[in-house]
DNA sequence: TAAACCTACGAAAACGGTTTCGTGTTAACA
DNA sequence: TGTTAACACGAAACCGTTTTCGTAGGTTTA
């Protein structure tokens, strides 16, 4: 790269000190008028940029954010980024993005790259496979270095579509969902199972398929239908509306026969026949308050700076698919 | 943030001077045996980290690549990203990704911040609006500045689409498409309408249909039919779903009456019934070679630093929608 | 006319490292 | 016993910027 113009530079061509090259480009009062003119045309000739390197080392902050995900290929967590970026930029700030794949070992890592002086503060949703280890030392860590740290998950959604479905008289209730390594998928399956426990349903394993998506999910799906079910939670849109494209097939009535419930509002389900009840997630809701808390944090040295959980509600948009039945 | 231990605190407290530190850290031959044990375990004992400011101010670089796209909820460029992140994490780099919105002067901003020195380098895929304005100053400016920038874009793939429907024997071909303002929408129009040409058929504007989100998707695609044609090219799947089913409906047979083709090849093309003909993108591949690309123009300071423009083709999945007619 | 006060600028420290070039001590060698 | 080399470490410059604290000279003020 060009070595570009430092206020060295200028300080040495116009016989001046850095000093008063620095508070000149600044309309320091200190400086006379026609010193001041001198500096600033000849920066503004030479397209002087002060360089952020150096001012993040003095200032001993950066305006970045960090921001750990398990994966980016999905709605979901492209929505959530939007968020953050949107808020952080609102505030100057700019966000640094790295993905833990799902991997605890990457999650450790990146967050020891990230945590040592690159970044202001860091947002994290935590990789299935550390929720799995349960091992969050490294986020205590953090805490412990007093590094502003915001953590985010989706529990609780699948928690309140599995809900619906028995309040809605359903007793049998297949989840079409994951493998269990992937993040969003090993959540929802949580809040299944935890609305079944509750609702004193027994679980049966055989209700849970885990799709495949190496192999023909079509047929996967069509499994599920050979056991005594009258409800199914599909871990996305996608596999919802698989899951009544089949039950159609198979001559059943949606939703007096099956009920059906679907993950991630978007156009299918919308505008499938008929329309799908599912879960709307509001990552851009949940980016845009992440970033505010952080922010928040980074700013006001005075806040605790201990890890702190947001969780954001979801909605439940009822559609046909799961209109009571009896 | 609590004060984080510095190889200053370290000399002091040990008694040595700082130059002994940062030898002993690099396990330098230069320090006996005995004093690097010393530093070393303090320094472990204490969690000292170096600081990655002070090291990019010495260094003269960050190790962290820029890339500004134009939107990230999106299926192509949330790919690409997954792919310039894995390139760049490959490589010991991070990126700071910033987004455009589409938007020329955000675009313009953005490049401004990132090309103080808080990046080695950058990725752009140019806004909408940028290309519509033609103006691509900013980019000149970057290059005479001597920052390495990588460019890349999809144009090309709307073409080969339209061309395949072509020598298929269509000649009313409709597009499916999105308002101008959305990046995509717009380049693979310019495909469509470049293959028309070059076919030497006659455009129709009463065949191209903006679509317009806020309003009934379904109804909109609908009108399409009442004109004379024989192919559909949708700029996205779900476009493309949509118009199939508006066929079927009608009682036309696909791909005998009309052939159908969509884009951004995913679960819903594959598996519908007849299967929809697309076009796969490759973001990953995208964005793996233009961060290679990128990295080598960083590290190889010989290399001429003129912009480049990388194009990867498309791969067009042909199906049943578009199996030739006659 | 001496004390006090501006004005306009520079020197130097600081941020946290790395690295080049000494330099004092010891050991080996002739 | 004098010369030399190896060893172990420190001083200082450097990266680019900001900021505090002088200070020299001229101008008010009492």
């Amino acid at each position: 790269m060009k070595q570009k113009i430092t206020i060295k530079t200028i300080a040495k061509e116009l016989g001046v000190s850095t000093s008063t090259v620095s508070k000149a480009l600044k309309d320091s009062h200190e400086i006379g008028a026609e010193t001041k003119e001198r500096i600033q045309a000849y920066a503004n000739l030479y397209n002087y940029k002060p360089n952020h390197l150096a001012l993040q080392l003095r200032n001993q902050k950066t305006k970045v954010i960090g921001v750990i995900l398990p994966k980016i290929v999905h709605h979901f967590f492209s929505t959530v980024i939007m968020g953050i970026e949107e808020g952080a930029n609102k505030k100057g700030y700019n966000i640094m993005v790295c993905f833990s794949n799902e991997s605890h070992k990457k999650e450790v890592e990146t967050l020891k790259v990230l945590s040592n002086g690159s970044v202001d503060g860091i947002i994290v949703s935590v990789a299935s496979e550390t929720l799995e280890n349960k091992d969050f030392t490294h986020f205590s860590d953090l805490v412990n270095e007093e590094i502003p740290l915001v953590l985010f998950d989706n529990v609780g959604a699948g928690y309140k579509a599995t809900m619906h479905l028995i309040e809605n008289g359903r007793k049998r209730i297949a989840l079409i969902t994951t493998p269990d390594h992937v993040n969003v998928g090993a959540l929802r399956k949580q809040g299944y199972e935890k609305a079944l426990i509750e609702s004193y349903i027994k679980s049966d394993d055989a209700l849970v398929v885990k799709i495949d998506e190496t192999k023909d999910i079509s047929s996967q799906i069509a499994s599920v239908f050979e056991h005594n079910i009258d409800a199914i939670f599909a871990v996305n849109e996608i596999y919802a509306a698989k899951a009544m494209k089949i039950a159609k097939s198979k001559g059943l009535n949606i939703p007096k026969d099956i009920a059906i419930a679907g993950f991630t509002d978007g156009l299918i389900s919308e505008y499938s026949s008929p329309a799908i009840t599912t879960i709307a997630q509001h990552g851009l809701t949940m980016g845009r308050q992440a970033v505010d808390l952080l922010i928040e944090r980074i700013e006001n040295e005075s806040a605790d700076f201990k890890a702190k959980r947001i969780v954001i509600s979801s909605d439940l948009k009822v559609r046909e698919s799961t209109k009571t039945s009896s």
